[in-house]
DNA sequence: TCGTTCCGGAACTGTTGCGTTCCGTAAATA
DNA sequence: TATTTACGGAACGCAACAGTTCCGGAACGA
């Protein structure tokens, strides 16, 4: 959401002849872009589909986007699911309601469901790998501040490395979720994350952690 | 490898009139419809293709499959990727050199090339999401032997959750390898094996484990 | 020998989707 | 007013691909 597209299309309104660009377009696409590609996946991204649910024609989507693919990108920027902010004074209890946050999101959401598409898109497309991993980084944020808010707090030790730490909470959700296909309930989650915090935590032994 | 197909095409060479199946169609098309799914993924997977490759017409792939999604789903059982049989008579050594050999098969070897692609499918074709499980399960039967055999030798907590152990560790190798897009080098396997290994140690504490 | 089913190969239909072009019209500058 | 670029909409060319059908020829059983 709040990262600035890929490729922008308009090199930002230098005064032309003729009638200007209308704004209103520019939403309309947009919007319907998210939209399709939330209902359809990259698959059923198409630029009629887009230029229909926009009620547009598509030589109005191609005097701003180059490519399908551009298009493709710039709309993978603005699926959400975001972690929702939490902070319960204890790692244990944030990260308990961000596992199970993600994990429905991933079941329930759009931008859930379509998640693997645009996961395979990316080991082929560079340009996809590079969106989905800054994706993923910015969506570990929250996660993050929880981590180091209990690193500070002295639930977790003062080494403690967090990037494993988000590595292993979400790749379990990911696992599961999308490869393995097991589901992940709350009773999972709570004995997940108890493993995860007791092996990180103050009296976790060992020269690394 | 030791999956049944799914689909069988032909009912076991019942007796008919005319010119019987030519069994090196048979396999010159399984062989030739395995060398595509991995060079060009499900997205390259055409009939053509595995029928050029196969040296045959696509009306002798039809006779033998009704579609190109069964054909896909038989193909999709004879990937590899297997893991190789290791007994280091250490649970943390075991795991140590499956997940760096998961890690290097995910980014070298055709089949964990594709599985992005397969994952994408199984999320929305439920036939492919059971292939994919049981594909997945099969995989995690020389691991979770390790993992039991650490538990005989008191390596492991008597109650260790074994499969939650298999999560952790195969988890953080997929969401690297394929969702973040981070590297898994020798010495994060080595600090994220011995993490796992002390969260579920005979000194674990804890109810459940 | 005759009928049936197979073979590889090619042609064909039908669909889908990208990207372009053209239409008549609207909104801007000069 | 003349020019230029925008608009929605429709049509078009082009390529890819699923699945079918037909060909001439080969292999079987009766």
């Amino acid at each position: 959401m709040s990262v600035p597209p890929v490729a922008v299309a308009v090199a930002a309104a230098e005064r032309r002849p003729g009638r200007p660009r209308d704004a209103r377009a520019d939403a309309a696409i947009t919007a319907a872009a998210v939209e399709i590609l939330a209902e359809k996946g990259p698959g059923g991204f198409t630029v009629d589909a887009v230029a229909a649910r926009a009620g547009c024609g598509k030589a109005t989507i191609y005097r701003r986007w180059p490519s399908r693919a551009t298009l493709l990108l710039d709309t993978a920027h603005r699926l959400g699911l975001e972690p929702d902010e939490v902070d319960t004074g204890s790692v244990r209890d944030d990260l308990v309601l961000i596992l199970s946050q993600l994990t429905t999101k991933l079941r329930e959401t759009a931008a859930g469901r379509i998640l693997p598409a645009v996961i395979a898109e990316a080991s082929v497309n560079p340009e996809m790998r590079v969106v989905l991993a800054r994706f993923i980084h910015d969506r570990r944020e929250r996660p993050r501040h929880a981590v180091e808010r209990g690193v500070a707090r002295g639930d977790l030790a003062p080494d403690a490395d967090v990037e494993m730490i988000l590595d292993l909470v979400g790749g379990v959700a990911f696992y599961r979720e999308l490869v393995s296909g097991e589901p992940v309930d709350d009773a999972y989650v709570g004995r997940l994350v108890d493993r995860v915090v007791a092996a990180f935590g103050p009296d976790a032994f060992g020269p690394d952690a």
